[in-house]
DNA sequence: GTCTATAAATCGATAGAC
DNA sequence: GTCTATCGATTTATAGAC
């Protein structure tokens, strides 16, 4: 869902509609492989309009990114903070992370997959914001580590990297109308990265 | 590595550098984000000069997808065919299925994230080779579940979606100057998928 | 805030000489 | 097998009327 955090104040209402409609198409054709043409067409304005409420289509691409990666922040911290105890957090955080980036799948996946095609300063920014909330996570896993509730033969770091694997590769398979719901996934996610898949 | 079983017999030697230098621009800028001239500027040729090994742009996306679902489907089989056991051909499935994968990971990130600007035909053959591969690999998790030595609580479906969750994104962060080699990526996903982080 | 019209550049692909 | 030259279509973006 695209609700009103998810743009800044000075944005319009068509400004906040442009977003939507062209994470849609970018999530479907890709970034380099949707057309300007094609944005204006599911707004029902022309071309030329665009160019009212952005000044680039790059802008767009920067503009969702931005929003989905402060989205899946906001949804894990919120989780998180309202978790007691190691490994609790880290439920939390798998589960608030999931529901939020299932919730807004088109933004999620245009920034993990197409994030490429930002130019300089802002694929840096990006990509600082990235790696900033993937070093927070990697601090509930070494918690986790030191209360002795996750293992510690394994680095915190490929814990880490494990874990996003679990949890991005889902918007390329998650559908909305299929026979799981975001809340099953997170706990799909939580139950292999915590039990794994040999019974215990 | 981009070794002679990637080409078909009746390419020469240029169409097959062709590949593998395609294979790694899209990768980096993705398939709709390079162009031609970038593609013949890697050669060492002239833009029109393509168009003597290749009748579209086209057609080498649709090679590099043949080659990756190949490659690692080789890799795959080949290794499961030589373990004994269920939960050993499970574990032998991982390890053949990631070297593969990160010895040609130019051709896999591209297959799995470009397939999408394949059109028509071509698209639906690559869809239903990638289909078939995996619900082998869920046939042979489905057969460690009827031997007791993987989770019956989990559908065998879903066990097989989060598999491919671990191997998948790997590429996303797999540098072959980094920490780890692939023989160590494939441990680690073997490991947490099989035990999990909680320790036992 | 949307429109028509168009600029300026680049795209994939082709023709034909060598 | 590679080249020069070019076609026709399409691209992002701008100018200026309404």
């Amino acid at each position: 869902m695209a609700d009103a955090n998810m743009t800044t104040p000075e944005h319009g209402v068509t400004a906040n509609r442009l977003l939507v409609d062209a994470a849609a198409l970018f999530r479907g054709r890709g970034y380099e492989g949707t057309t300007t043409r094609e944005i204006s067409d599911a707004l029902g304005i022309k071309k030329a309009s665009l160019y009212h409420h952005v000044s680039s289509k790059e802008d767009l691409l920067y503009d969702i990114c931005l929003a989905a990666l402060n989205d899946v922040e906001v949804g894990a911290k919120a989780a998180v903070s309202e978790a007691t105890g190691p490994s609790a957090k880290l439920r939390a955080m798998v589960h608030g992370h999931t529901i939020s980036m299932l919730a807004n799948v088109d933004f999620s996946h245009t920034m993990l997959t197409d994030m490429r095609s930002l130019s300089g300063e802002r694929l840096e920014h990006v990509l600082q914001l990235r790696d900033t909330y993937e070093r927070w996570t990697e601090q509930l896993i070494r918690n986790a580590q030191k209360a002795g509730e996750i293992r510690k033969d394994i680095k915190s770091r490929q814990l880490t990297l494990l874990l996003f694997n679990l949890l991005n590769w889902t918007m390329f398979w998650y559908r909305a109308d299929g026979g799981l719901d975001p809340d099953q996934v997170a706990d799909l996610i939580t139950t292999l990265f915590l039990d794994g898949a040999i019974p215990r």
